[in-house]
DNA sequence: AAGTGGTCTAGACCACAGA
DNA sequence: CTGTGGTCTAGACCACTTA
């Protein structure tokens, strides 16, 4: 029977109403699906339906086995350009944590090198497929993976350095760069919201209804070329990104 | 039958294959659901169901009665902080034509005063639900709309100026508020991406599967004091945002 | 063991698109 | 008109959680 209003959707806004008015929490457990069945007077299947809408959303978070609950959020701050200033990798603090919180693990570390995939040989100037250097890194929180990043390097400047290493040191890669003479002078990050690939959503262990934040940083010397672009997947509901600037 | 892999998944895999290896290519028509319960051995239920969670993924979009269409992608650049520098507002261009593309049309315009929303109250240093100045207005582009914004400002200063008017003259309430000597000198942009609430699902249009990134720009004057909240909301997939810096 | 969400079917009807 | 996606049922089985 579809009738003028779809009966999923008609379950779905009575459910989205019970968490809008207050009268289920975060944290808090739905009716299971066979007490909707017997409330609303629908199938198992228009029941089922109407959760999953809801986790689509992002609203809900279903535990198989236990129930449906009203999702909890946090947000990490992560601020720029405060985050990338010179005077934090000059004195040693290591970039790559003044990017995530203080409490971040990284996991992961992968470095080598590969062919440079298309969007990054045309940040650094060079060939597609020609070769870089990469560092790929995961950072966890609380014991949840919220970042993914991969940073590219031309292999003049740095094969061989302690940009190879799994350590790089205090400061990190760009304090690396630094004493190389390649400083990092200015930034540009671009940013765009998706739906997660099925590969992300499994490194990130993203619940339904998460969108992720792709973040590409650019990061030149002060002759304008470029000497390292670093792609960000973040957990698009951990985060709140903030920019300041001047008119 | 639920085996290993159910079978929704084990057909969306097959789907999304299709596509990633370029035997679909942006705009083609998917197999129609009748062809899928054919080929895959599965119930209309079923596939149905593989097209929706393709549908949510945002790499496809259905058209009712037509068929399912592998989804194109265009991306709408803005620039920060170039877009908002002082000259462009100060020769009398207009900011917020400079927030979206040149092509874009504001419609939808609605101007007045309410009790503040408690965010923008915290953000402007008032009480929650003191009297604001806002202005809503939409931006449409090639008759798709692509972003809601929403701004307040603190009555002292906006009560009675040409900010509460339709159309704000040149330059744009920027240069309305220097006029009256509480030129913007710095912004902070917050960003967060999640999924869209139905109301906006149905003012931008959005397809299945579209995040929204949610930006909320605090504009301050010299001293420090907040003269501008603005709230956007941008159609995640119609966006590509790029913030420059220096180190 | 009882309860939960997740999946699936086989077929039905509806609303819409397009030639 | 035919073909399309969208919805729905009634009940089944599975996998998981919790006690």
């Amino acid at each position: 029977m579809s009738q003028h209003e779809a009966a999923y959707r008609r379950v779905l806004g009575a459910l989205r109403g019970l968490i809008l008015r207050g009268e289920l929490r975060e944290g808090d457990r739905l009716p299971s699906v066979r007490e909707i069945v017997a409330q609303y007077g629908v199938s198992s299947g228009t029941a089922s339906r109407a959760i999953s809408a809801l986790a689509a959303e992002g609203v809900v978070v279903a535990r198989h086995g236990s129930g449906v609950y009203v999702r909890r959020f946090r947000a990490i701050r992560r601020s720029s350009p405060g985050r990338l200033s010179r005077n934090l990798w000059g004195s040693g603090q290591r970039i790559s944590d003044a990017d995530v919180p203080e409490r971040a693990l990284v996991s992961n570390i992968e470095v080598g090198e590969t062919a440079a995939p298309e969007w990054a040989a045309e940040a650094l100037g060079i060939a597609a497929d020609s070769p870089v250097v990469f560092r790929s890194r995961r950072y966890v929180v609380d014991d949840k993976a919220v970042q993914l990043a991969t940073s590219y390097y031309p292999v003049d400047l740095a094969r061989g350095t302690r940009i190879t290493y799994t350590d790089t040191g205090p400061g990190g890669s760009y304090a690396v760069l630094a004493e190389l003479g390649h400083a990092p002078a200015s930034f540009t990050e671009y940013l765009l919201a998706r739906m997660p690939r099925p590969d992300e959503t499994a490194q990130l262990d993203l619940p339904g209804g998460t969108p992720v934040i792709e973040i590409t940083r650019h990061a030149s010397e002060v002759g304008g070329r470029c000497v390292e672009v670093n792609r960000m997947i973040l957990d698009g509901s951990a985060y709140l990104l903030d920019y300041s600037f001047s008119a």
